[in-house]
DNA sequence: AGTCGATTTTTGGGAC
DNA sequence: GTCCCAAAAATCGACT
């Protein structure tokens, strides 16, 4: 869409609307809308593969905590290794 | 609740509007209000002491960090020695 | 890093390692973990009235709307109000 | 515990132990993982796009609020509206 | 910039 | 087994 947003007040290019600019707006929203539908079908695919999974035999309940456990494992790691240092600073040594 | 303050329409003990128990549902938001009243007050005191130990010369960013290390630490532990367990549960081993 | 074991309550293996600072560490950790409980036990109370709201047939979302708008100011409640009704006329809704 | 280090990346301690379902747990895992990952740069692009929209002058909050009531059905945005309006009249706000 | 409180989405559990 | 509801987690905007 080339460059009809720069003339702002025109009457019908750049409508204003109680002094928003409604292309704009609208531009945004749609933007937004889009990318929402896109993620929503990422979930979806999602759930078929665990659907897949469950049909292969696999303990879906499990896969899921097995991915939950991954996802937090190296900021936990780091965590514990972290925790000893962080008494010293608290105390100032 | 039996106050005199609540009678608003003097006609009626338990007055409704469009359907609704209006002296339920005012009982309900209040008593949630006092309990978020108290709750915002704890989260004060909490500051304060904070702001003590600042005082006191610790470094207030990493006490929040060892707190918040110590409030998930007992579920991490227990989901490193999990893991090799879900594994083989998924595998259904 | 020596014994896992010994790291479940590091704040024992404060007192010695900082003189008095040490004692205050553990002070203030405990007396904010203290208070975060009671925070945590007043979440649950407003959960339980939520919940006997909903058993009393009160939309549990509408009430909370409802707490919301009494949280702010009238001002800010209407503002918000007519900047709905702006971006819909200018989108046509 | 014996050797951390093993324990990192445990999908690869696994194609030994249950044969071809080990494999078949690797793959749902890393596709899984793919799609997620590809899902949570949604999320990001879909920030930028609020960040952007701030930027020009949209209050972030109500295009949020515009979003939400086009994703409900029509007669569900007003039922929500009535049932609130109710609500607040019954509390004589 | 980092925290906090609140809302919304996701996940696990239970009823039918 | 499928659907709904409650608990948990992630996310967002506001404030400091």
């Amino acid at each position: 869409m080339p460059e009809a947003a720069t003339m702002e007040r025109p009457a019908q290019a750049a409508p204003e609307v109680g002094g928003i600019a409604a292309d704009r707006l609208r531009s945004v929203i749609e933007r937004i809308e889009r990318l929402e539908e896109e993620r929503r079908q990422l979930g979806e695919d999602i759930k078929t593969i665990y659907a897949e999974a469950k049909g292969a035999g696999l303990d879906v309940k499990v896969v899921r905590q097995i991915i939950g456990i991954r996802r937090k494992e190296p900021a936990e790691v780091e965590a514990q290794e972290t925790l000893l240092d962080l008494y010293r600073r608290a105390l100032g040594m």
